[in-house]
RNA sequence: GGAGGAAUGGCAGAGCGGUCGAUUGCGGCGGUCUUGAAAACCGUUGACUGUAACAGGUCCGGGGGUUCGAAUCCCUCUUCCUCCGCCA
C-alpha cells in the first residue's frame, strides 16, 4: 500500500509513475480523489478530537465535584456530556466512512515504478538488461523437449500427478526426485554462503500475512484457500518469511536482514491453458528457494544489484543460457517498484522461461506490514523490502534437461555433481 | 476435544472504576566520577495521529458493551500456560 504522505507530498511523481503502468485515467484520477478524501478525514478527525477533549475535561470535573459532594452540579455536567456524545456520533460515523473509503481506494493503487522502469504495456516491451556471454546452444535434430526426456530418463511422471491430485501436479521419481533434492540443497547452500539466514517457515498462512506482502486483496484468486481454518497455502516463501518482521520496529544496526527459505509454492494458475503450460512450464505446485532482504532505504537498490548477481551466479554455475530483463511498467507486479526477471533458454521449445523475479518493493510492503526501523536520530522510518527467487525449480529442471541433453544422457553441471552424486543422468 | 488460569511499554512485573499512557526493576541512551572501563549516582527512554510549532486525540491482545469517567466491570473472539484425554 502506498503511503498517503507520498501521495500528498509528491503527487506529480505518483501520477507520472502510475502512467508508466498504463493504467486507465480513472486510476490516475484516484490520486486526487484520495487526497480530497483525506482532507475530509482530517476534518472529521479534528472535530471529533475537539469534542473528545471536552468530554475528557468534563469527566475530570465530574470526578472532582463528586468528591466534594456537589452532586447537583455533577448531574448538570453529566447531561452536558450526554449531549456531546450525541453530537460526536455524527462525526464518528463520517470519520469511519471517510477512513473506509480512503482505505478501499488506496489499496487499489499499485506501487510507483522506479525512474529506471521503461514505458511499455506488454512483456515484449521489457528491456533486455543483460544476456549471457555465450551463444544459445544448438541442439541436434532429434533433441527432445523436457517432458519427453522426463519419460526417457524417469525424471517425473505427469500421469501419476494427475491421478493423485489433478493436472498441474507433478510426481518426481528416481532421478527426478534426487535432482530436486540436489538443486534445493545447492541453492540453499549458495544462499547461506552469501550470508542469508536459512528459514523453514509454515506453508499455510493467515490473512494478515497474505495482506502484509500484498497477495491480498490483489491475488486472492491465485491462492489455494482452506476455508475451514481460514488459511492460505503460500504461493511463495516470500509471504511467511517477510512476515516474520510484520509489526516490528528494528534497530538501524540490525539492518540489513537477509533471509532465505525453501518451500513448495502453491498456485491455482486459474485461466492458464494451452501449449505454454505443457510439462513443467506452469504447474500448481513447485519448489522454490527464495531470498528476502529488509534494507535501509538508502541501500535498497545496491541490495537489489547484489541479489541480481547472486541469482546470475547460480545460473552460471548451472551452465544455463540466461538473460535478464528489466520489466516495463505494464508488466511489473502490483507491489514492485523495480523488477528484474531472469529467463533461461528452453532449447527444445525454442523459448525463454522465467525462473526468477527479483524486486525492490521499497515501502509498499513494509507500510502495510508496519515494518520499521529506528534511526540513529531516534525517529522511526519504514524499511525497504526486497525479494527474489534463487531459484524456482520446475523450470530450471526443464531447462537443465533440455540444454544438457547428450546422446549418453543428461549432463550434470560440475557445481551440482557433489549434490547429485554423479555427473550424468541416464 | 474437556477443565482451569492468564494476556499491560524492549524484557520482567505492579495497577483491578477518577491527573494511569500507566509504579518499579532490568535493559537502552545521555551525563557526573575515572587515564579508560566497571561500580555508584543523576537524568532520560513506547507507538500512531495531529500542528508551522504548541495544544489536542487514540492505543494496556482484537472487537463490542456498561458508566459522566474503563488498563480496571460485563460479553465475545484470538493467543499462551497448567491439568486431563487423544495422537504423529
Amino acid at each position: 500500500m502506498l503511503e498517503l504522505r507520498i501521495l500528498r507530498n509528491e503527487k506529480d511523481r505518483v501520477t507520472e509513475g502510475l502512467k508508466k503502468r498504463n493504467l486507465p485515467d480513472e486510476v490516475i484520477d484516484l490520486v486526487e480523489e484520495i487526497i480530497v478524501m483525506d482532507d475530509t478525514r482530517k476534518k472529521s478527525q479534528s472535530e471529533m478530537d475537539a469534542i473528545l477533549a471536552q468530554i475528557n475535561q468534563i469527566s475530570r470535573e465530574v470526578g472532582d465535584l463528586m468528591k466534594t459532594g456537589k452532586r447537583d452540579q455533577a448531574e448538570d455536567l453529566k447531561t452536558r456530556v450526554a449531549e456531546l456524545k450525541e453530537t460526536n456520533k455524527v462525526h464518528e460515523e463520517s470519520l469511519r466512512n471517510a477512513q473506509r473509503l480512503l482505505e478501499e481506494k488506496l489499496i487499489t493503487l499499485p506501487n510507483i515504478p522506479h525512474v529506471s522502469v521503461p514505458f511499455g504495456k506488454t512483456p515484449e516491451e521489457n528491456e533486455v538488461f543483460k544476456t549471457w556471454e555465450g551463444p544459445l546452444p544448438s541442439l541436434p535434430e532429434n533433441a527432445l523437449p523436457h517432458w519427453e526426456l522426463a519419460k526417457k530418463y524417469q525424471v517425473f511422471d505427469m500421469e501419476l500427478g494427475v491421478k493423485i491430485s489433478g493436472s498441474g501436479f507433478i510426481l518426481y521419481r528416481q532421478n527426478g526426485a534426487r535432482l530436486q533434492r540436489a538443486l534445493i540443497n545447492f541453492f540453499l547452500d549458495e544462499a547461506s554462503a552469501a550470508g542469508y539466514e536459512e528459514i523453514q517457515a509454515p506453508l499455510l498462512v493467515n490473512s494478515d500475512s497474505a495482506r502484509g506482502t500484498g497477495q491480498l486483496p490483489d491475488k486472492e484468486g491465485q491462492m489455494y484457500y482452506v476455508e475451514r481454518d481460514d488459511l492460505y497455502l503460500i504461493p511463495t516463501a516470500e509471504v511467511p518469511v517477510t512476515n516474520i518482521y510484520r509489526d516490528v520496529i528494528l534497530k538501524e544496526t540490525e539492518l540489513p536482514i537477509k533471509l532465505t527459505g525453501y518451500t513448495p509454492c502453491f498456485r491455482r494458475e486459474a485461466g492458464s491453458y494451452g501449449a505454454h503450460v505443457k510439462g513443467l512450464n506452469r504447474v500448481h505446485q513447485f519448489d522454490k528457494i527464495e531470498i528476502v532482504r529488509i534494507e535501509h532505504p538508502d541501500r535498497s537498490y545496491d541490495a537489489l544489484m547484489e541479489m541480481l548477481q547472486h541469482v546470475e551466479g547460480l545460473l552460471q554455475k548451472l551452465e544455463l543460457p540466461y538473460r535478464i530483463l528489466r520489466l516495463c511498467g505494464g508488466d511489473m507486479g502490483f507491489a514492485s517498484a523495480l523488477t528484474f526477471d531472469f529467463e533461461v533458454w528452453s532449447a527444445a521449445q525454442q523459448r525463454w522461461l522465467e525462473v526468477s523475479s527479483v524486486s525492490n518493493f521499497e515501502t509498499f510492503q513494509t507500510h502495510r506490514m508496519k515494518l520499521r526501523f529506528k534511526s540513529e536520530q531516534g525517529d522511526t522510518k519504514l524499511a525497504h523490502s526486497l525479494n527474489g527467487s534463487a531459484l524456482a525449480l520446475a523450470r530450471i529442471v526443464a531447462s537443465l534437461l533440455e540444454n544438457h541433453q547428450t546422446p549418453e544422457g543428461i549432463r550434470i553441471p560440475d557445481a551440482l555433481v557433489p549434490y547429485f552424486g554423479k555427473n550424468r543422468l541416464s
